[in-house]
DNA sequence: GTCTATTCTCGTATACCCTACGAGAATGAC
DNA sequence: GTCATTCTCGTAGGGTATACGAGAATAGAC
């Protein structure tokens, strides 16, 4: 049997980090010792603005620990191991975006407190891309990610759907905004780091269509290719293609609303 | 200005590893010089096996070649860097899908149409959970890549739209499925690799309630727990809220059908 | 002022990762 | 047998996380 109860594990101890700023602690005893040079919240920003500017990879222990002028081993001191400084990374990153809390004002319809998630998300994905390419399963449950997550269930809820259904909407609604946020802001960032755009790394593929494309294999490509139908590639473009998978799947559960 | 053209680039030395098994090749000269003990197909499947039992991680080029028993520079014979390894296993991959071909008989609607695609993608994720943690913006584009867009644009083109439409409603298909069929894999496979099962993983976090939780701030969450909306976390439950994402978006998607 | 308990700092070492380089082994052609 | 060619793979170098332990700084006791 596992332990049901605070046992002071690994798990109990993150999640007083994930929490240090909401709640106030047993009691602030005097300080006894040296004296720390840094706080954690110091060295979580110190993770998300090397990860914003660098990329993910250069936000290492090493990284963090240069960027703060500090010997490396010295971030052990505030931050169990590197897994912990990620999860604190990811769930300030969360709490980031602005969405009314309970009581506080919101937009009037269903459909656009929904798209205030989009928006938020979209734009939290844009800053922080490299969000995107860490795993949501088991994320850190922290104010960030609970705060969110109220949100998108309080929005549904006014659909009148059974508790079951209110919340598989809202999984729904966050597996398709997340992941093509997610999608969107990392194709973004690849444009900006490497300095090659989309169309440039098709082109760099020009032999596929000259030398390995089979049109008899792929006569629905060939026919949308030749129709126009792939875009230009743009950003408009990109932008309709997330609206359009956002709309209709919105449309799809709009349609269950009581049928009155 | 980039190259236009086939010009023997990094993009060019990658297709021609992906498309080896489909395309001849220009001339089979006689073999020269010493005989290579393996081949690049070997390589492959020995890393995708290797990640299948033992994660990604264990997939290092150190790993392969010790799984291979060959020395781990030997690797670099048959493929330039670890980076084409993985675009070679990820093609691969999604190959495996049986998916039907232009011409050969496949599901008579279009939900089951999509609904086929579904279900290989599923079981392709939970065969490789490890493909969930691989980005998918500029995917390899191999055979298996493009075998699979083919057949989604196909079933999606029966519906009538644009041919803009057309691909945008295979796009948000395909993000949905994939990344939600990703999640699940990846949840499965937590579960077997830690050996803690979802409701552990909750379980362990036992202060999170006790402790940090704010009825007040969080109210809806509140009330679907009271409700018993989230479920009993077993595999028919997740199994159901997929389901139910993929419903409603397909509900939306054959709404814009021509309105006869 | 000195001593001590406590805490923070961080160099060193270990165990991984990818891969550039180059020496040596195997092979077919002559 | 010699040679060009190709494959094999040990070594080395630069990256990652982090366990350990020596040393520095601080507060309070005396």
């Amino acid at each position: 049997m596992a332990e049901r109860h605070s046992g002071g594990g690994p798990a109990d101890r993150t999640l007083a980090l994930l929490w240090r700023n909401q709640h106030p602690g047993p009691a602030t005893k005097p300080p006894l010792g040296r004296r720390p040079t840094l706080d954690l919240n110091t060295v979580v920003d110190a993770g998300i603005a090397l990860a914003d500017e660098k990329g993910l990879a250069a936000a290492s222990m090493n990284g963090v620990a240069k960027a703060l002028g500090v010997g490396t081993m010295t971030l052990y001191t505030y931050v169990p191991s590197k897994e912990e400084l990620l999860d604190l990374m990811v769930d300030q990153v969360l709490a980031e975006r602005a969405l009314p809390g309970p009581g506080e004002p919101r937009p009037a319809t269903w459909r656009d407190q929904i798209n205030l998630y989009s928006d938020q998300t979209r734009a939290m994905f844009r800053r922080h891309p490299w969000l995107a390419s860490i795993s949501t399963i088991r994320p850190p449950v922290g104010p960030g990610m609970l705060a969110a997550r109220e949100y998108l269930l309080s929005a549904c809820a006014v659909l009148g759907l059974s508790a079951r259904q209110t919340n598989t909407a809202a999984l729904a609604i966050t597996t398709y905004i997340d992941s093509a946020a997610g999608l969107e802001a990392e194709s973004e960032q690849l444009e900006r780091s490497t300095g090659q755009s989309h169309d440039a790394w098709w082109n760099e593929r020009y032999d596929l269509w000259e030398t390995y494309f089979d049109v008899e294999r792929h006569p629905t490509m060939t026919a949308i290719w030749n129709a126009e139908g792939y875009g230009d590639g743009t950003r408009e473009a990109a932008d309709e293609s997330y609206r359009f998978g956002l709309d209709r799947l919105l449309d799809g559960i709009e349609a269950l609303r009581d049928p009155g």
